[in-house]
DNA sequence: GTTCTAGAAC
DNA sequence: GTTCTAGAAC
């Protein structure tokens, strides 16, 4: 035992609302320690001050034997910097970090409107969104003695009541507490939305890129499609990844059947090259996880002696279930080494796809067949609600059966590889001649496979949803437009305040105001939850919860309303609030789940000025916006903007005004936002930057008129800006065309907006 | 809401 | 030649 307790200076860590303030509170109001709260919002007089401030003052209460909370944000840890100086012989400086779930949806933080740091709606969403994304968890090296993680609830009331116990005469162990989430991801949504996927941060998902062997063969292995070719990459992917279909593959029977590689490489090389000439745009990429992976080896060196066109077949190393989102190759069809119950588990590919797919593959899957054959394969188009058509891209799963060389597993061939050999070639030819169907159905009017662009959507709406389209489609052309346009003219739709709930057939019919059968989609929905299970994820009395069917960022869902006449916010008035509410909250529930399984979310809850369809609707987005759906300005700027209304702030305004500024103003006023030219933040790596001539660049840009306004942020590294077209900013991307902070301050463009 | 197309703009 | 936009169709 030390001879008296040494005093502390914690560094409290977390976003606006995360309760930094509660706990320090807590901790200092015990007494059990002269303890002191140093608040940067407040320390100027109750206002906002400097961070000079807080470090004088925290000298001061040093001098006096007190212990101190640093309570500001602290997610840099250049801002923690200074702070961690205070620490002398004798004073431990901890880092407490509040890393909650539920603290990072924005829309809760910004409910608490009298937060001293004064944040306010939608801009405190834009503020925290941004902090978030710089988020940098606090390490050991930087000079703290102890670093409490919090990313539960219960984490928290220990590291509270840990410190409250804490007398003046005891010391806390040192180290490091408490389970370390990842750091927060950057924009790499944004990154990927301007087809630069390799300007994302190190990502430790990104698989290693493999090279030894297709060096040596002139044949491509890679990892990130993009890094194919090197000279004019931007070009290869903006081509080759949203209008080629591709077929990714893993090599059948080799892993759990134990099939000979050796074998199994001639057999790949040798069907690939029967089809090859008969894909036309199309390509084939056999993938595997490792990189060190010895059929992806074999295979490329036997495709370079066979001379197969390394355009049309290449090999890959990846996760067959994340090539888009971490390899950057788009596959609009992926191959399953299925079992022979078509079931999943088992481990290895199937598993993962099945279960990358969500449970509608099995369903699509058993009702087409129930079991495969050694040798055969089976096509099922995947709904464009799986997150592996949403997030991926992939239009359709290939199941194919191999033979069995493992006597572990049922129906082993004990070795006859004569048997072994025929019926893998019958595997693969029944895979490729599957991706062929897939081809020749996308296009009916061209059978030759010669044209078959536009694959990405094409398949996934026209044909893997063949079915349920037709279905839906013709549900609601029957239900609404056929027979509203009879009803129209003297319906008499006025829009006014509130009707009773709304279920009777031909009122539905009525309120189209003038639309097509797609915009009634939502509304549709909204009345026959039950008719449309394959979106429908909860369903209440007053709300239904849905997948959003073309989601603009990882989560992505819809809050509809339930009742009647309510269309839009236009529609919203007073007796609307508990409405409002119960949506906000089943919202918030939602992405309470979702940060559940991946923490570095982050949400916005709102409204769309003037929503495309019917049916009052609440968008539940995470602010990653990495989706292949994500694709113009409009896309873009309907999230980013004041066209996308914050529910705190709706529900405010409703609550104060009786209703939205969007039911008295001018329809066009909202609609021209999307028209904006898009604002962007983005990340810099400061010390790509060097020198003050760095600047001529982006003078040059704006000269050139592709820079309509930019400015630094506060906080270092972070750069916002907006461009006259949205794709102009590619050029942005490189380091060498960002500033260095230091050189900011005496830069400033006039503002052209 | 999405896709496709033509023509304008670069 | 490519990119962007607006409009039509669904």
């Amino acid at each position: 035992m030390e001879e008296e307790g040494r005093q502390i200076v914690v560094v409290m860590v977390g976003a606006p609302g995360s309760g930094k303030s509660t706990f320090c509170e807590a901790v200092a109001s015990s007494g059990n320690r002269p303890w002191i709260r140093i608040c940067q919002d407040t320390i100027n007089n109750g206002k906002a001050g400097t961070k000079a401030q807080c470090i004088a003052s925290a000298l001061a209460a040093l001098k006096e034997g007190k212990s101190i909370f640093i309570d500001r944000c602290n997610l840099e840890r250049e801002q923690r910097k200074e702070f961690v100086k205070i620490g002398v012989p004798g004073v431990d400086v901890h880092a407490v970090v509040l890393d909650l779930p539920a603290q990072l949806c924005i829309s809760r933080s910004v409910k608490r409107m009298g937060h001293e740091g004064n944040l306010h709606g939608g801009k405190a969403a834009a503020v925290v969104n941004r902090m978030l994304q710089k988020k940098e968890l606090p390490k050991l090296g930087e000079g703290f003695s102890r670093i409490t993680y919090c990313c539960k609830e219960p984490e928290v009331k220990d590291a509270l009541a840990t410190y409250r116990d804490l007398g003046p005469t005891c010391n806390l162990p040192q180290g490091c507490f408490g389970q370390k989430k990842e750091d927060a991801k950057v924009q790499l949504g944004i990154m990927k939305f301007l087809k630069k996927v390799d300007a994302q941060d190190g990502s430790s998902h990104k698989p290693e890129i493999k090279e030894s062997c297709s060096e040596k063969n002139a044949f491509p292995t890679t990892s990130a499609y993009h890094e194919e070719k090197t000279t004019e990459g931007d070009v290869m992917v903006r081509s080759a990844d949203s209008d080629t279909p591709i077929l990714a593959f893993p090599s059948i029977s080799t892993a759990d059947f134990q099939f000979n590689i050796d074998k199994a490489s001639d057999i790949i090389v040798e069907i690939v090259g029967e089809f090859v000439n008969k894909l036309g745009t199309a390509k084939l990429c056999l993938v595997d996880l490792t990189s060190g992976s010895k059929i992806l080896s074999l295979v490329a060196a036997k495709a370079s002696k066979k001379n197969i066109d390394s355009s049309k077949f290449f090999t890959f190393v990846g996760d067959i279930v994340h090539l888009y989102s971490r390899g950057g190759l788009r596959c609009n069809v992926i191959a399953n080494a299925a079992n022979w119950r078509l079931k999943p588990g088992g481990g290895g590919v199937n598993a993962a796809i099945f279960s990358a797919a969500g449970p509608d593959l099995l369903v699509a899957t058993h009702e087409r067949a129930k079991s495969l054959l050694p040798g055969n394969a089976l096509v099922v188009p995947l709904q464009s609600t799986s997150p592996l058509s949403s997030r991926e891209g992939v239009t359709h799963v290939i199941h194919v059966l191999g033979p069995n060389m493992n006597p572990q597993r049922p129906n082993c061939l004990n070795g006859d590889y004569n048997e072994g050999c025929r019926i893998l070639r019958q595997a693969y030819t029944a895979l490729f001649e599957g991706f062929l169907s897939i081809l020749s159905t996308t296009k009916p009017s061209t059978r030759d496979g010669e044209m078959f662009h536009r694959t990405e959507h094409g398949i996934g709406e026209d044909i893997g949803n063949g079915e349920q389209r037709n279905k839906r489609d013709g549900e609601f052309a029957a239900a609404s437009s056929k027979k509203s346009r009879g009803h129209q003219v003297d319906a008499e739709y006025g829009g006014t305040n509130s009707k009773p709930r709304d279920n009777s057939e031909t009122r539905q019919k009525v309120n189209t105001k003038g639309r097509g059968s797609w915009a009634q989609a939502l509304h549709q929905t909204a009345m026959h939850p039950e008719r449309h299970p394959d979106v429908v994820m909860e369903v209440l009395d007053n709300v239904v919860v849905i997948k959003d069917l073309y989601p603009k960022a990882e989560k992505h869902i819809l809050v509809l309303a339930r009742l009647g006449g309510l269309d839009s916010l236009a529609d919203v008035h007073e007796e609307h609030l508990e409405l409002l509410r119960e949506m906000h909250s089943t919202g918030m529930k939602w992405a309470e789940k979702s940060l559940l399984e991946d923490s570095s979310l982050v949400f916005r809850l709102g409204y769309h000025s003037v929503p495309s369809m019917r049916q009052l609707h609440l968008h539940v987005i995470s602010q990653d916006f990495n989706s292949p759906h994500l694709k113009n300005k409009k896309h873009w700027n309907s999230f980013n903007t004041a066209f996308f209304q914050d529910s705190v702030d709706v529900i405010e305004e409703v609550a104060k005004n009786g209703k939205t500024v969007a039911s008295c103003i001018n329809w066009t006023a909202p609609q021209r936002k999307l028209k904006m030219p898009p604002v962007f933040l983005l990340r810099f790596r400061r010390t790509a930057i060097s020198g003050r001539n760095s600047l001529t660049p982006l003078q040059q840009l704006y000269a050139s008129n592709i820079l309509l306004n930019y400015h630094l942020d506060e906080a270092e590294g972070v750069f916002m800006f907006s461009s006259r077209s949205f794709n102009g900013f590619d050029q942005l991307l490189h380091d060498e065309h960002l500033p260095d902070d230091q050189d900011a301050d005496s830069f400033h463009f006039p503002s052209r907006l």
